[in-house]
Parts: structure tokens; sequence; C-alpha cells
DNA sequence: GGACGGTGAAACTTCAGGTTGCCTC
DNA sequence: GAAGTTTCACCGTCC
């Protein structure tokens, strides 16, 4: 059934016609775009031209208060989506804060929110049908090709957030953009009438490929390059190439690796493998071992030099796991150089000379320890958005792909007897799960204590359990409530009942101003 | 005359996303 | 390769 859809042309924005048109409908939409950047642009594009009315503009208006204090101080794009979700319209990829993205995830559910321009997060692993999608963008950025049309099966999973049968929708729309008519017709071979791509293996991709022929020899499930074939030959990739020389190839290649690692080694006569212990533990923290070997000759490099937070935060951050690492500005280069030569001191890794082909990563690597080493002196998210050009969503996930690599740095110094390391790498981990500068550790390890309040108790001289043990309770309340305080208390073994608490005259109780208690 | 603000063109940047360990309130 | 952001020169306005 062939069907003209009719949209009024009010303004040259495409998007926004259709976008005008669905709100006339009392409908939603998604509009999928191909970067964080054009999904803000885009939905504020948007939000200028539509002013919501009635009830539904309280029940916003609230949304953006909401959305604007998601995070300990609301940043410039904490701002821009509050001042979007003013219109009922939204953007969301994975820079949001994770409240944030729950946030507009359920009050698009709700209905409350119209419209969302998203990456293409929202169209994989979440449930969040509209009536009508907007394929903005066909094309992406990649790498060596430039501007690439995007996969079909991407297409079709976009096209399959279009329709709610659960609301009782009995069809959805997916709308592709197109700028001209040579364009439309490739859309409508390409996308709309095409075939989805093969799906192929990526077995044969060597990090990965390293990775499970040590688990098989960890697990036991192989013991000798024979059995190793064997398995490999029963895989899909095998299936799919047919070229078991080649893999074999490859196979003999990691092996002699691994035993180079010291991950695995060979019984006498050259018959049997089995992992080592450290090749076991390798292998149960699913680090590729080519990261397990930088990661221990970092660490072994450590006794030349002088370890401190900075030697940790650089190691990991020049491991493939932690990519892609945060770019360097023509602007900045310099900048960036002269801290590297500043900290070379202190450096593990190799350091690569600028005619390396890995200098530029090697760069980056550093912009990215400075950016967790400014994290763990207390930056805030706004100040990591303005220095480093890195989203709360992004802050987030690189923290903890860095507390994973230095808790397997630690099972590795354990492994090879490397003990010194060990204290400074719990410190920073702790560090870096709060985001608090090394003064305020004693506090940390309290319950219900996190940066903010470590910090406030410390500009109070209160900066460690026996200062918590001897601070008055009338003047903890007065800092961090009344809850905290007894909390803290009970934890330092003062089990004080709530009458303890001595409130001024004229003051009510929760948190009061700290000037009467300082000294 | 100079501070200020608005405007538009040019220069510069940047480009989707994600699983993995282990423990604990 | 293209969209988005930042920078900067230019111009008008106001004090």
């Amino acid at each position: 059934m062939k069907k003209t859809l009719k949209i009024e042309q009010r303004y040259a924005n495409s998007v926004l016609n259709i976008i005008l048109d669905t709100l006339a409908l009392k409908k939603q939409a998604l509009v999928f775009v191909n970067s964080k950047n054009s999904a803000e642009a885009e939905a504020e594009r948007l939000a200028a031209k539509v002013r919501p009315e009635g009830e539904g503009k309280a029940a916003l208006e609230e949304l953006s208060e909401q959305v604007l204090g998601a995070l300990e101080k609301p940043t410039k794009q904490c701002k821009r989506l509050a001042l979007c979700v003013k219109s009922g319209i939204a953007f969301h990829h994975a820079g949001l804060h994770s409240k944030q993205r729950e946030i507009v995830e359920d009050n698009f559910r709700e209905g409350t929110l119209k419209v969302i321009c998203a990456t293409p997060t929202l169209a994989y692993g979440l449930n969040l049908p509209a009536f009508r999608v907007i394929v903005r963008d066909l094309k992406r950025f990649s790498g060596q090709r430039g501007m690439a049309w995007i996969p079909v099966l991407e297409y079709l999973q976009f096209c399959g957030r279009a329709g709610r049968p659960d609301y009782g929708e009995e069809y959805g729309e997916a709308i592709c953009i197109s700028e001209t008519d040579s364009e439309k017709e490739n859309i409508m071979d390409h996308y709309v009438n095409g075939e989805p791509e093969d799906i192929l293996s990526k077995l044969a991709v060597e990090p990965i490929l390293r990775t499970y022929v040590l688990s098989l020899i960890a697990i036991e499930y192989c013991n000798s390059e024979e059995t190793l074939m064997g398995f490999f030959e029963k895989t899909f990739y095998a299936h799919q190439f047919q070229n078991t020389e080649r893999l074999e190839e490859i196979i003999e290649k990691i092996l002699r690796y691994l035993e180079d690692c010291g991950f695995i080694q060979w019984s006498e006569d050259g018959k049997r493998v089995e992992a080592t212990l450290t090749g076991h533990r390798v292998s149960q923290l699913y680090l590729d071992p080519y990261t397990a070997n930088y990661l221990i000759n970092c660490m072994k490099r450590a006794a030349e030099k002088m370890v401190n937070d900075f030697s940790l935060l650089q190691m990991i951050s020049y491991t493939l796991e932690l990519r892609p690492l945060l770019s360097v500005r023509v602007s900045e280069y310099e900048l960036v150089e002269a801290a590297m030569a500043e900290k070379s001191s202190h450096i593990l890794s190799i350091e690569l000379s600028m005619y390396d082909t890995d200098y530029e990563e090697y760069v980056k690597s550093i912009k990215t320890a400075l950016f967790f080493y400014d994290w763990i002196n207390e930056a805030d998210e706004e100040q990591l958005l303005e220095g480093y050009n890195i989203r709360p969503g992004e802050v987030r996930a690189k923290l903890e792909l860095a507390d994973w690599l230095l808790y397997a740095s630690e099972e590795l110094a354990k492994l090879s007897k490397m003990h010194g390391l060990l204290k400074e790498i719990a410190k920073v981990r702790i560090r870096l799960r709060h985001g608090a500068k090394e003064e305020l550790l004693p506090l940390l390890r309290l319950q219900g204590i996190g940066r903010v309040r470590a910090r406030k108790l410390y500009q109070n001289k209160i900066r460690d359990v026996e200062d918590i043990k001897k601070a008055d309770l009338s003047a903890l309340s007065a800092m961090l409530g009344r809850a905290i305080a007894l909390s803290l208390k009970k934890q330092v073994g003062q089990d004080l009942s709530e009458e303890a608490i001595v409130v001024p005259k004229g003051k009510r109780k929760g948190q009061l101003s700290l000037e009467k208690y300082r000294k």
C-alpha cells in the first residue's frame, strides 16, 4: 500500500516540520542523529519553536528543575537539557548523567516529554517506542572512510522503535530525511527495500582471540594446540571463513605470546599446556593478556620511578581498554606536552618520542591521566566538561573502567610480589570512586560520607575518626544534619541519643549555620 | 572616545556505544 | 566530510 504523508512545510528544517506535525497529532517522536553534539543542537532547535500550553506546561517546568538539580552542581549540559525540557523536548546520549537519562526515559514513557533527539544508544537495549521515528542521519563519521552510510541493520533497529502496540497503536511511522532526489532513491533502495548485511564473526580479531585462548587453557578445556584448533574449528568464525590455516597461524602466534608473558607453560615433553597462576588470574579478570602484560611491566618499572597517584593514572590511561582517549586540541598540545615532561619521572609506561607512530595516543593518555588527576583533586563535572570536554556520563564510564583496571593491577601486583604498590593503588581507587583528595581518605571510609560531606567536615577541622569521636554532636548535626551526625557517632563507637543535640536558640534543627562552631 | 552587545563569517573541533571484577550500604 | 562550536572582526548604540 503506497500512501503519501502530507506535512506542512513551515520551516526550512524538515525535522522541525515533522515534529510540529507530530505534536499537532498529539503523538510522540524519536529523532536519531549521528553525534552527541547533533542530538543537543537539534533538540535546542526544536525546543525553540515549540511552546507547550496548559497543564503539561507546569509538569515540564518541574521536570526542568529536576534535570537542573540532578548533579552536585549543574553543568552547561544540564542547563541545555533543562531548557529543552521546558518545551517537552529532550536529548539522550551516553554523555548524560545516569539520573538525567532515567528522567528522560521515564518521562517520555509517561508522555510528559514529547520528543527525544538521540544517538543510537536509545535504539539498543532500551524499550522506548514512539509513534514516529525520524532517522535524520543515515551517515556517520568513520575514521578511515570519512562519512559512511550506517549498516542497514542499524537503520532497522531505529525503525523498530516506531509504533507502540502495547499502548494500542496499530502502526508506527519511520521517516528518513533526504536532501536530494538521488539521495532519496538511494535510501529507498539501500535501506527501505534493502537487505540487511550478513553478520560477521569478530573472533579473528587478536585481542579477542588471545583472551579466549588463555581462558580455554585456564579452565582446562583445552591443553594443546590440537584441542584448541578442535574448539575453534567448530566456531562460527571457522564456519564462515573456512580458512583454518590462517586461524592456526594466529593461534600459534598467540600461544607463543602467552608463553612469553608467563601466562601459560608447556609440559616438559612440550605436548600439554596449562595456565600459570598469573595466567589464571588474568583470565578471571577478563583482561586482554596484552594489557595484563603491559600493566605488569609498568609496575616492574615502579622501583626506578617515583610512583605517585599520577603514575598509576597514566599507566591505566594508556591501555586499549580505556580507549577512545580524550582528544588533544592543537591549542592544548604544548600544554599537555609540558605536563608530560614535568611528570616524566613518575610515568611508568615506556615514554615515546614524537617519531613513534603511537605518539599521538601517548599524548592523549597524558591528557586522560590529567583528567583523572583533576577528578581525584576534587574538580567537579562542570570543570571537567569545560577543561576536558568530557560529559558527566562519559566521566562515569571512564571512572568505572579505571577502577576495574586498577583492581586488576592490584591483583597482578599481588601475584608478581610487588606489594609495595598495593597501598598506593588502593588509595587511588578510593579517591577515584569519590573524586576526593588524599586528605579526605580517613573520612571517606565512614558510611554516608562522600566527597561533599567529607570536605565539609574537613573544613571544620574534623579530619579523622578521632576528631569525630571528640567532636560535639550538636556541631556535627549542624554541619550534616541529625541523622548523619548520629550515624557517624555510632560508627566511631559512641551510641548517643538524639536528645544530646543542642539546638542554638532561634534556630530549627537540621543543617544550621556553621559559624557558631568554628574555632 | 570607549564600553558594550549583536552579527556573521571564518577557523577550528569533533565525530555511537559497551562487557568484563568484587564487595557493600 | 559535515555539523556544531568558538573566535574574531566589524558595526551600531549608548553613555
